[in-house]
DNA sequence: GTTATAATATGAGAAATCTCATATTTCTAC
DNA sequence: GTAGAAATATGAGATTTCTCATATTATAAC
């Protein structure tokens, strides 16, 4: 991880403005910080020091449990907020944070910062929205993994995923997101080959039924 | 569902005050709604018109799916809101609430009051917590529902609800909460009875090995 | 470039979990 | 208090998903 200063730190500020999400004048405060893909923002366990907001790259929010099993609960893009949990409860589990590309982020030092920013009208609001969308989001896959089999959940994720009908996500990342056994998730993706819904080119998949995919993937939409 | 007036709605309001969630007054257009056990606060589906804020009794949020599923995804307490993700989001999909027990709610209607709760600090800073609570516990259900089986999950289960070590909540409520059928729950507690762990009494189960459960229960913890 | 590491791939058997069928018991509404 | 609905209970067989073993590629580090 680099902080990064003068003319590099002036042109990330300049060109991501974030002076519309907060009611005071915070920018003097503002570290940019510049990761490497693979890098950690957050050590799993080890609460951070800065409130980040991720203006360039894409990370994964990961957390290991006692069994060895590592669920990768989420991504986060652009205008996401980084360690609002640990903002609001002093002692919260800290969930481990990957760059999946180099990555820029905005830092906000707690030390000087949090009250301040509990007590912002623009921020909380701003900041209950994207919390409440995380709930929401969430709760909807909870029991989608609960109420459908994988080839329900696996063809959702390979239409929101896929570029041009060509869905090509690696295998290891996608079992962590779904939670399934690398076993299991090849065997649905050769179920679906077979099936004639998708068609294997080299290491990436055609979707070549692509209503046959919707239809599957619709059954997880309520109402 | 029953409107409270004068006396009952002033009992209310003075035994459970709740000038200290907002920093304006609001108390003259707060609605004392009362329900029977049962009756639903807000139909699956069709968005409220109030935020409420629960003040006696217990609710359970519900999500019916297209394959018929119904998950039972958290139940709500004294002092949680209700209607607040519709509060932040016109269009949210709403969850079904129906009461488990008579229930007594304040009704703030969004009509007049949604623009000024939104630019209030002192309800966004309450609802920031509470919703991070939210997430950060769907986020925990969500990777451990798929990390370990029931065996684990129930464990910890009931020693949350057990009471004086015994445990006696109804078996569709707790599949629909654990997201599993009825005829494995009651196998999982066969299980747990074979092996002396839970000692069946009518229709309720003693803890009999409270370390076997609590080990159980423990593979849930990370950290 | 080479070597270690990560990712892909496939088979076989086992465990977790589901569906359906059917019976009995307990609640609840009138 | 009685009828209908909801909850409990259990068996049998089918699906879904997992674990483990083992091979082959692709990627990254020196």
């Amino acid at each position: 991880m680099k902080i990064l200063q003068k003319k590099k730190r002036a042109h990330y500020l300049q060109a991501y403005p974030v002076a519309h999400l907060f009611s005071f004048d915070i920018e003097e405060s503002i570290q940019v910080h510049e990761y490497d893909r693979g890098e950690w923002i957050i050590k799993e366990g080890q609460p951070p020091d800065y409130l980040f907001y991720l203006i360039e790259g894409k990370a994964k929010i990961y957390i290991t449990h006692q069994n060895g099993k590592v669920s990768l609960l989420n991504f986060i893009n652009e205008a996401d907020y980084i360690g609002e949990m640990e903002l609001l409860h002093e002692g919260y589990y800290s969930k481990g944070i990957q760059t999946t590309t180099k990555t820029i982020c905005f830092a906000i030092p707690f030390r000087n910062w949090r009250e301040k920013l509990l007590a912002d009208v623009k921020f909380l609001r701003h900041l209950s929205i994207q919390l409440s969308d995380k709930a929401t989001h969430m709760s909807m896959k909870y029991s989608q993994s609960l109420a459908f089999p994988l080839e329900n959940r696996l063809a959702d994720f390979i239409l929101q995923t896929a570029d041009n009908d060509l869905y090509k996500e690696k295998h290891v990342t996608v079992c962590d997101f779904l939670g399934v056994s690398y076993r299991h998730l090849l065997h649905v993706l050769a179920q679906f080959c077979d099936k004639g819904f998708l068609k294997k080119e080299g290491h990436a998949y055609k979707i070549s039924d692509k209503s046959a995919i919707e239809e599957l993937a619709g059954m997880l939409r309520n109402g």
